[in-house]
DNA sequence: GGCGAATGGTTTCATAATGCAACCACACAA
DNA sequence: TTGTGTGGTTGCATTATGAAACCATTCGCC
């Protein structure tokens, strides 16, 4: 096979996540539909990708159920390209990759992540064991599925 | 430029990360170091990557302060290959894509994360705010640092 | 010490993905 | 009717990827 290796039979569920988002653009386009894009236009604008690269993510995401693609909400004819719930889960990731970059990236970074309530920062993100004490990498273990 | 679009520079955290982590391979060979993985061997068997192509990801992780090459700890005269703190801290994000996965992959996953402690699964990471209120994707906004 | 095997790569070459630019069809506005 | 913007598709050059062959050390073993 000379084909790009394909995650979708794996059974780690790191890879099969990384054969839906494991791309160069596809979480940087899920990026900007949380910012509020929708539009072919806005996306191209915003990432500086080329046209063909994108119309072939777009599709790849909504064939993964991540986007979907609705009738424009202002009644022109084109589609707009709107989260799933299984979008809306892709959150954490970013947060992840966000904080990671915060805390290991070197420069400051010059967004933040704010709580809409209180407009403050959040909080790292948490793993927590079912009785709440704080999780680390040390405390874990992949322990196949009974 | 015909190369392929870099992130270095980029403003956003979040393509700041996906410039060191971004590619196939190099979140799965994080996974493995996590599972305690270190030598090339071990890493080529488990992924099923060209050789090459896996030197060249080794070498990428190594300069970006995610993996550290160090003398063989059997004294062996090869190198091997361990997790930094800053590898350490990419472990939220492989959680996160790993419950995406479990929540929304379709398939059950064969394998579960679990705490060394009680034997049982964790729960799913939280983001919270200062003052510990669960939040949501909906809960947040990204603002430019004061 | 000599031999074969294993380890940890590098090199070569074919194929796939990416990026750019040019083009195109349609809607709408002037 | 002649633009102008949107949302693409097509063609082609350049890169990255993957498979396999090759290579230099080291290691076990006799």
């Amino acid at each position: 096979m000379v084909k790009r290796t394909s995650f979708e039979k794996a059974e780690c569920p790191i890879a099969r996540s990384l054969e839906a988002i494991g791309d160069w653009w596809s979480l940087l386009i899920i990026r900007d539909a949380f910012l509020g894009k929708r539009r072919f236009s806005e996306f191209e604008k915003s990432l500086g990708i080329a046209k063909n690269i994108l119309t072939a993510r777009l599709r790849s995401l909504v064939d993964h159920g991540i986007l979907q693609s609705v009738p424009a909400s202002d009644g022109a004819a084109h589609m707009e390209y709107v989260l799933t719930p299984k979008g809306h889960g892709v959150f954490p990731v970013l947060v992840a990759l966000r904080q990671w970059t915060e805390e290991f990236g070197g420069r400051k970074v010059s967004t933040v992540l704010v709580d809409r309530k209180s407009d403050r920062p959040v909080r790292k993100l948490e793993l927590r064991a079912q009785d709440k004490r704080l999780l680390d990498y040390r405390d874990t273990l992949v322990r196949p599925r009974a």
